[in-house]
DNA sequence: GACATATATTCCCATACGGGAATATATTGC
DNA sequence: GCAATATATTCCCGTATGGGAATATATGTC
């Protein structure tokens, strides 16, 4: 069994540096295809492929104006890489918090008075739950 | 070119699902890898060859004992993949908004009557800037 | 209809993939 | 050292890739 296609889900679609640049180009309002070429300097034929891909994942949506094709990102179908990153969230959030601690400890130490108290953050209450 | 090698980015990597099957079980705890053959139906080489590629890109990291090797699920290294979709949340919050008022507009039109009143949300303040 | 412009598709090709099967390497216990 | 266990690597293969070049398919204008 070969790699998942492109065009399997939008993990894959979104592996490609040039479509994720598309896509932040995208977001900010719709534009041509000419546009996009012109702007991130990719060839036509590679930009309608990219294109191509996305629509197919859900990522962009197009509409027709005369010759021209205005594409735009679909904000939503970034959910799902968002949700499955999310649930890493706690994790580095944790593990940063520890290194934090670390630092602020070896600081502390090279550093401590009476005059450079800080309070403990709301963050140090669930720290070392773990 | 051809597709980008899956060892380039943490994105390539990701793309793989099985390979995000192995990260959301070694974000729980570290586990051997026959652990992971038996708890994902995985064939053993095939663990490996993923496991390959995750430490590659720095998502896992591992641990020797004696003839076990223990690997880890590396949060902090996906954290770019995290942020890359966050900077779309707000496009899509904005559709949601958007797709909620008309919901509520429909509901309201079939229902509306001096009981029903709701006070609008904080949302709805900065919504149709677009 | 003829021509220009905008976009999409097709063909070619070097490259890498992921699975399967077989084999290699490392470590432990005897 | 030898057998057993755990893990990694190699080889093979059908498949999809992304870029380049060429070409096809709209659509608008005259």
């Amino acid at each position: 069994m070969p790699r998942a296609s492109t065009t399997s889900d939008a993990f894959n679609a979104v592996a490609e540096p040039r479509r994720r640049d598309i896509l932040n180009y995208l977001i900010l309002q719709e534009r041509s295809v000419n546009e996009i070429v012109d702007t991130l300097s990719i060839e036509q034929p590679s930009v309608s492929k990219h294109l191509r891909v996305l629509k197919d994942v859900g990522l962009v949506s197009v509409r027709r104006d005369g010759r021209n094709m205005f594409y735009r990102t679909n904000a939503d179908a970034i959910r799902p890489l968002h949700e499955w990153t999310s649930t890493f969230e706690r994790y580095w959030r944790h593990q940063l918090d520890r290194i934090k601690e670390l630092a602020e400890r070896t600081t502390k130490e090279k550093t401590d008075s009476p005059n450079n108290f800080k309070p403990r953050s709301k963050n140090d209450l669930d720290r070392d739950k773990n």
